[in-house]
DNA sequence: CACCAGGCCGTGC
DNA sequence: GCACGGCATGGT
């Protein structure tokens, strides 16, 4: 089966990368810039290839996803092969912290905004995402200003607790998501979001409004537990197909 | 004008 | 424990 890059890349689980036309898509990523048309420009490049987790075999997952029900086998057929990118841990967290209550759209926006105003400049136009240290001195007023909203207060908490991000690999799930809501603005949905796509940890389901419609009008006797061992996954799929149906 | 978006917090019961 | 209103902003 076909991946689907642009689901990969745009449909939600980053913010970094951007369609630049022509089927090519780029991100700064890693204090750099990248450009690429598909995988097989990923599988050149080191960083890459472990950012887009080339070692796991989403084809394989992908099928056994498909036989489990009606339901997943239009989610993924309708969608085409997804994968979860190994994102860093700071930036998914803000990322995510910005997505509550916002849409995809504009969460790139402020990831835009954030970028420009507290990153660094890779090549014309192009920033880097920032880091802990360079949003240090931020204040509530200046990320009001860049249109975070409610949001303001929760990022000037991550920043002060941005070390227990390095804490995490050696938890349990459990243990890592009632850490990460320590964070305010970090409920169970986006730490899910988190410890999926930047900690590689494929038990997670995050529960978004899309996600409790599927839930509701096709799941009603189910819970997240029905679709281990890829729970994680299967979200991903049921995510895009109720979004693009 | 309303209602919604990859929700969470504080309050009240 | 669960239900509810409020919350910044921009799009439809």
């Amino acid at each position: 089966m076909n991946e689907n890059i642009r689901e990969i890349l745009l449909g939600g689980q980053s913010f970094s990368w951007r369609d630049d036309g022509g089927g090519t898509y780029s991100a700064v990523l890693n204090d750099k810039i990248y450009r690429i048309r598909g995988l097989e420009d990923a599988a050149k490049d080191p960083f890459l290839a472990d950012y887009f987790d080339l070692s796991y075999d989403y084809d394989k997952a992908a099928r056994e996803i498909a036989d489990k029900d009606d339901i997943l086998r239009e989610a993924v057929t309708s969608t085409g092969v997804i994968r979860l990118l190994k994102q860093d841990h700071w930036t998914a967290t803000i990322s995510f912290i910005l997505s509550q209550n916002n849409n995809i759209k504009r969460i790139t926006g402020l990831y835009d905004r954030l970028s420009k105003r507290y990153g660094h400049e890779i090549e014309e136009g192009r920033f880097t995402f920032p880091t802990p240290d360079e949003m240090k001195g931020a204040t509530e007023e200046e990320l009001r200003g860049l249109g975070t909203g409610f949001r303001a207060p929760f990022i000037l908490d991550a920043i002060e607790k941005a070390p227990l991000l390095d804490t995490l690999d050696t938890l349990s799930f459990d243990e890592a998501m009632a850490r990460l809501q320590t964070i305010k603005g970090i409920g169970p949905k986006v730490a899910s979001c988190i410890l999926i796509f930047s900690y590689q940890r494929r038990e997670g389901f995050p529960m978004d409004v899309w996600m409790k419609k599927v839930m509701k009008e096709y799941y009603p006797d189910k819970d997240p537990s029905y679709f281990h061992p890829y729970e994680a996954l299967s979200q991903q799929y049921l995510f895009s197909w109720i979004r693009n149906k």
